[in-house]
DNA sequence: TAGATTGTTAATCGATTAACAATC
DNA sequence: TAGATTGTTAATCGATTAACAATC
């Protein structure tokens, strides 16, 4: 949860930045999200000193420390594996790119989209997914396959070196224990809703 | 997080009856999803005595109550707002009819796309949202529009009667309170990632 | 110096887990 | 009855918050 509050501080400090606001206090940050200003402080003084007592964190030197932390100082190589409506939205989604996110390769099965580059990436076949990671040291992978392929692919994935998945097929993958999973869940944000609903019904 | 449970719960006793099982421990629910069998149990208990001392939990019965109890055992009404690639790909998305959550109007900015239907499902113009969701009820909304336009698009929602929306805009809506808001941040599960991976790699 | 705000310790709160009497 | 498993209480753990000395 502290890492997810990393990232929401470091979009907030990005529009500050943008704002030209110079430093920010723990109370000012917490506001904005409903958060504790004890808290703010505890998640940011964990990596580190990056405060002024009596100003508050210039906003410039605390993006930039987040975003070492975060490992947003960098380019990272993203395989993008689906290419079907949900993996087009995620390619053409920008807000990966602009913080250092670079699809660098779509996996695809269908045979008229293999072969074909779209924006200067190309779409390769699934036989040839392993050679690609592993001859570009591609080290995430976005997962926009059917359920019924999501394990296989997985497998393949991680005997080719991928360290971190992204996962969309509402299934439950096994990787290995040094392999990082993430899952987005469409149904279960759904039922969370529909639970309410039900429950103001009653 | 308990009804986040409950949805997993759900999913799995679903894939239970499908296999003809007809009762489940809370002990082998638990170890499923690498979860504490207390755990489950208090899940359960908190709804209702829903098990059998020395049986454990009947599939069909305990899977009909956590239907019931997420509101998975009526049909809900849902606005698709928002009709590029994402929008495209969560309509598509079959996991969501099969809970029970119909897509019943289709929301677009696009004059080519305007009028016509998808599946039977009308797209309808910007101006013509509210006045849709008043007269069929819609109580959820599915927010797949760009950041520029989420929070105006939720406050005419919100103001037509949408009591939950479940937003991909990456940004922070605000609603009153009484309204759900579910958030699904592409760019906070990456970011999680890339901070594994920088500190493995420190 | 006076005011503001950090970093951190101690207190609180809530969620998870262990343990076990109840009971099928 | 013996074995299994629940529902629930008490213990543990971890995360959040309050409070405050340190210090800019």
């Amino acid at each position: 949860m502290t890492i997810r509050r990393l990232s929401i501080y470091t979009r907030c400090l990005l529009q500050l930045e943008e704002d030209g606001v110079k430093t920010v206090s723990s109370q000012e940050l917490a506001e904005r999200f409903n958060l504790n200003s004890a808290q703010v402080r505890k998640d940011l003084a964990y990596f580190g000193e990056f405060g002024v007592r009596g100003i508050g964190y210039y906003v410039a030197g605390l993006k930039a420390e987040l975003q070492r932390i975060l490992g947003l100082d960098r380019e990272w190589a993203v395989v993008l594996v689906g290419f079907g409506n949900l993996g087009s939205a995620l390619f053409h989604y920008k807000g990966f790119t602009r913080q250092g996110f670079k699809v660098v390769a779509i996996v695809d099965e269908n045979p008229t989209k293999i072969g074909r580059e779209v924006e200067r990436v190309p779409v390769i076949a699934s036989r040839d997914m392993a050679r690609e990671v592993k001859a570009r040291g591609i080290q995430i992978a976005i997962l926009a396959v059917p359920v019924e392929a999501a394990q296989a692919v997985t497998d393949e994935l991680v005997a080719a070196g991928i360290r971190a998945v992204l996962n969309f097929a509402p299934t439950r993958l096994r990787v290995p224990r040094d392999v990082r999973l993430n899952n987005v869940d469409l149904s279960i944000e759904l039922e969370t809703l529909s639970f309410y609903l039900a429950k103001s019904a009653r």
